[in-house]
DNA sequence: GTCTATGCAAACAATTTGCACAGCG
DNA sequence: CGCTGTGCAAATTGTTTGCATAGAC
């Protein structure tokens, strides 16, 4: 199982694979408890402390990322190759991801000004998407 | 008292007052406990759950805004005129202000793209801090 | 004096942990 | 078949709430 290759030395469970294939389907986003959720459907006796527990593993392993969007939305996604950033709807909570390729000169500038050595860049905006821009007319 | 103006309809308590002063003067990263030390420093009869109230309180009157950095660090910060971006140290948590000017560009060709109505931008960048970088070598 | 804000303790929500058993390697 | 991962329930942590009193206006 190649998508599996990370797991090395730890075991590969049923829960695991299912925990990590509902990430990989879902656009990405989302939270312990939705997660938890759709886990159920397919495996009633899993449990949610498995859920956090492995979401942690998956952390620490750097296959997953944890996310804390501006209050109260706390989203966990799959690791992906292209950077992305994220769109944020402050009407109904949806998070849009996009690509947009940060420039090295940003992080240059910033990395002389402040002595940081920067690995990593993001960008997230706020706004209204186009449904609720419309809903709020 | 100037500083109170906000405070339109509400009271100005001695707490209320104690906790913006030390968001005034902290640099404007501190979560809800380390505020609350803090102000017991001053006023050791103050509540945990005063600080609560009172941070949403100022969230509500937009004076203040809470931020989710990477992992663990629940913020408050005083809002400011100058928009600014955050760089996160990964290894001491410490958290840098920066200004840049994020090109109205970015903002119109993201709108341009996905529909969004984006009001609001803001980058955080992670990386190591001067002090962590060299004692990590 | 009235009515909002506070302190305290209890309630809640989200996440973590201890333990005995299940099941991967 | 040994040892890691799991389910369950209890523990912990972060935040909110109800109630009687203090104190701003």
């Amino acid at each position: 199982m190649v998508e599996m290759k990370v797991l090395t030395g730890q075991r590969v469970t049923s829960q695991r694979r299912l925990i990590l294939d509902i990430l990989r389907h879902s656009e990405g986003h989302l939270d312990a408890d939705e997660l938890y959720r759709l886990a159920k459907e397919r495996e009633p006796r899993i449990s949610l402390a498995t859920v956090y527990r492995n979401l942690n593993l998956f952390k620490e392993l750097g296959m997953v990322e944890g996310r804390h969007f501006a209050e109260e939305h706390h989203h966990y996604e799959v690791k992906r190759k292209r950077k992305h950033h994220h769109l944020i709807c402050l009407g109904c909570g949806r998070v849009v991801e996009f690509e947009y390729p940060l420039t090295r000169q940003i992080k240059e500038h910033i990395s002389r000004k402040s002595g940081f050595k920067v690995l990593n860049a993001e960008v997230s905006m706020e706004g209204y998407c186009e449904r609720c821009r419309k809903d709020r007319e």
